[in-house]
DNA sequence: GCATAATTCGTCCTTTTGGACGATTGGAAA
DNA sequence: TTTCCAATCGTCCAAAAGGACGAATTATGC
């Protein structure tokens, strides 16, 4: 870590519940300091240190306990949006603000879908910084007009998705209660009459439907 | 099939409660025709036919719904044991007699722990065959006494290793609390600090205590 | 009739899992 | 003290699973 401001409360800047503590996780080190320096100036905010990779922050930002973390979306090794799914795993109390440089909607969209509250484009001015991080604090989700109407365009198309969630379809509860049994693909297919590579289309829509990666998780969904 | 001797009741034959239907799997062409021969020939006895491979065995069997299924414990490719094992999962109601030349424990006793009612050795007599079909229709395990006393010794082992099987030492019940909650090695390995290898040790023993030979039955053996 | 979904099968490729081993360390029990 | 077991890590190899596709056929709803 690079540049901690402090673990204990400074005089004139207590600890409060006024006051909003943030982690800066950003790889360009001009950018990450004068993050840093803004929000430690800044009355009411303090800013409880910086990483510069997604690893490290994975690492050390939970005992850190901050209210928000501003997340760079392109970090190096591990990017921004894969650290902010890990770290709303674990840690869904603490807000996400993505950093970008451009209005890269597609991204945006994959870091809002895994978890973080709002984003930044890199040259917005001090002001709307602060406001953007207290807006996180607070439960709101700071974007752009523009990608506001992108999310709730998009949100559409996840409800109706979710919506499908409920309805596998007669073949894909089969295999879905087969799943469950502890059986494997070749297992499935012999038992149901069907070629392994049936099982497995159905598996893939099942494990899309259901938003799981694997049998296991598969059937740890079906069995709540 | 090479012999099926009738799917329709034959005079003097009834298929009532009264008639044993066998099926014979053996490779050996000389003893596949003079089991079915002995089987078929007996009051009482049907023989509803043969097959030369565990594969060919495991697909038509369950349509033909045998009492008892004559078993070589030594087949090509797919082995008598592996083929018990697969058709005791999917029917247990099936009654299943393992053939072997010679006294051979370590198989025989494989043979039983995955579902085998009993054995015969080949070089049985045919009274011996036919009342060993007989004892496994009515629930009885037809095997010599020498191969009796070690199965009784092999029970105190097995009754050991089921006492193991509650007692997953605490890593190992670690690790299945993180697979019933659908986590990928790597990610279990994560949460708990120890190396993939690690898990997939752990993992080994925890599959080898529940008999069991995948996550997913795992998953649904601690899930009841 | 046309769009949509379900069902079926396939290929290519990568990652994960499982099986069969060996080996070390530290602690507890015989 | 010796022996056993739990926990740790590893290698080599094979099988299974999963992702990303395409594609055909048969419903089914609008």
């Amino acid at each position: 870590m690079e540049h901690v401001v402090d673990f204990l409360p400074v005089v004139g800047k207590h600890a409060d519940t006024s006051m909003t503590s943030v982690i800066v996780v950003e790889d360009d080190r001009l950018l990450r300091q004068s993050l840093a320096r803004l929000i430690g100036e800044a009355r009411s905010y303090r800013c409880l240190g910086t990483f510069t990779t997604a690893e490290e922050a994975l690492e050390k930002v939970p005992g850190l306990r901050p209210d928000v973390v501003v997340m760079d979306i392109n970090l190096p090794k591990m990017s921004g949006i894969d650290c902010t799914r890990q770290l709303k795993l674990a840690h869904p109390e603490i807000g996400v603000l993505m950093l970008t440089v451009y209005d890269d909607s597609e991204r945006i969209f994959e870091a809002l879908r895994v978890g973080a509250s709002g984003y930044l484009l890199k040259r917005s001015v001090a002001t709307e910084i602060l406001q953007a991080i207290q807006d996180v604090k607070e439960g709101g989700a700071p974007m752009s007009s523009q990608v506001a109407r992108k999310v709730v365009a998009s949100f559409r198309v996840a409800a109706k998705a979710d919506a499908e969630n409920a309805t596998l379809s007669e073949r894909e509860t089969e295999i879905l209660a087969h799943l469950s049994k502890g059986y494997s693909n070749k297992e499935i297919s012999e038992r149901m009459c069907i070629s392994l590579s049936t099982v497995r289309t159905h598996l893939r829509h099942i494990y899309e439907k259901l938003h799981v990666r694997s049998r296991a998780e598969a059937i740890v969904r079906f069995r709540h």
